[in-house]
DNA sequence: CCTACCGATCGGTAGG
DNA sequence: CCTACCGATCGGTAGG
C-alpha cells in the first residue's frame, strides 16, 4: 500500500463513500449518489481518485491494518491469554465506535475487490484469524477458556460483535463504556446466572 | 402474500437464485449470470417469474414466516423462558442448515426490498424481535438470565449465530448436533470457565 | 423458450 | 471542476 498524503477534499470524498457503502453496499452505490453527497458532479470525482474500486481498496485495507496493529499492540501489552482476549474484545468495540463505517465496509463489502486484491484482503484476514485462534487455544490449554472448538470459539465471537458494527449509534444507545462492560459480561461469562 | 403453486421450474430458479444473492449479494447479480446457472436465456426467465425483485422477495418473507412460525412452536411447547431461549436457539441453528442460502438473504438482503414491502418487512421482523425481547425480559425478570439489558442479549445472540449462515457447511464442518452443543454451551454459559 | 431489441444507468474519459 | 460523451451492461418486453 503506497502512502501518499490524502488532500481533505478527498478524505471528505472516502468518508461519505464509507457511509454509502455502508448503507447500501458497495455495488448499489452508484458514483452518481457519491458525486451528489459531496456536492460534485460524477466525473470531478475522478481530479480526486482513481476509480470506484480504489475506495473499497482503501477502506478494506485501512482497517486490515488497524487490526493487525491492534492485534501486536494487545500481544506487546498483555501476556496471558484471558486478559488478550478481554483486550482484543474492547479493540473491537472501540473499533466500531471510532470507525463505523468503514470497519462494516471491512467487514461486509470486502468481497466485491477484483483480483489480486481479494486474495491479499483474504491472506491478510487469515493471518489475523490465525493469531486471534491461538491465543483462544493458549486459554483452553491454560483451563481458562471452555475446551471447545478454537475455530467456532472465534467466529461465533467475532460475529457476536458485528452487529455492533452496524447498529450501534453511541448518541442514541448506552454509553460505549456500559456497553463495553455489558457486552464483555455477556460474551465471556455467558447468557445464564 | 399468495399461495399459488410453485412449479418445479420456478423452484430450480428461486433456489439458483438464492445461491447466487447469497455469495454475491442481490445488487451484483445479474439476471443474465442466474439465467445462466439454470440453462437459459435471460429473457426466458420472465416466462417463470415475474421479477428479479419478485425472487427477493420471496425469500425474504417466505423466511419471515418460517420465524414467525417457529416462534409460535417455541412458544406454544415451553413455558420457562430459559427452555423458550434454548429452543429457539436450536431453531435458528436448524434453519441455518435447511435454508442456508435464502435465510442468508433474508438476512442481509432485505434492504434491497422497494416500497411498500420493505415497510411491510420491516414489520414482521420488529414483532419477532419483540416477541423474543420479551422472552429474555421474563428470563431476566425470574432471575435466570443475567440482568442486562434486553436489546443488547437480543441483538448480540442473533449476531452470534449468524456466522452459521454465512460459513458453516455441515459436510466440512462438525456434525449438525455437535455444532448445537458447542453454540449452545459457548452463548448460554459464556467463554470463561 | 428463443432472437431481437429497448431505454436507463453504469463507471469512466476527453478536452477545456 | 464542468459539459459532453463513450461503450458496456442492466432489467425487462415484443413477438413468435
Amino acid at each position: 500500500m503506497e502512502n501518499q498524503p490524502i488532500s481533505p477534499k478527498k478524505q471528505r470524498i472516502i468518508n461519505a463513500a464509507a457511509t454509502l457503502f455502508r448503507k447500501r453496499g458497495y455495488p448499489a452505490t452508484s458514483m452518481r449518489d457519491l458525486a451528489e453527497v459531496v456536492d460534485l458532479k460524477a466525473s470531478s470525482l475522478y481530479s480526486h481518485i482513481g476509480s470506484k474500486e480504489e475506495l473499497l481498496r482503501q477502506m478494506c485495507f485501512e482497517n486490515a491494518e488497524r487490526f493487525r496493529d491492534g492485534m501486536t499492540a494487545v500481544k506487546t501489552e498483555h501476556s496471558a491469554p484471558v486478559e488478550r482476549i478481554q483486550a482484543l474484545l474492547h479493540f473491537h468495540l472501540q473499533m466500531a465506535i471510532d470507525h463505523r463505517s468503514s470497519v462494516t465496509v471491512f467487514n461486509d463489502e470486502w468481497r466485491h475487490l477484483s483480483s489480486p486484491f481479494l486474495e491479499e484482503f483474504l491472506i491478510l484476514r487469515k493471518a489475523y484469524e490465525r493469531d486471534f485462534q491461538s491465543i483462544i487455544a493458549d486459554g483452553i490449554a491454560a483451563g481458562q477458556i471452555r475446551p471447545l472448538e478454537p475455530q467456532i470459539i472465534l467466529v461465533t465471537l467475532l460475529s457476536a460483535l458485528r452487529w455492533v458494527y452496524d447498529a450501534y449509534k453511541p448518541e442514541r444507545g448506552p454509553a460505549p463504556e456500559i456497553l463495553k462492560a455489558q457486552l464483555s459480561e455477556l460474551v465471556l461469562r455467558g447468557l445464564f446466572v
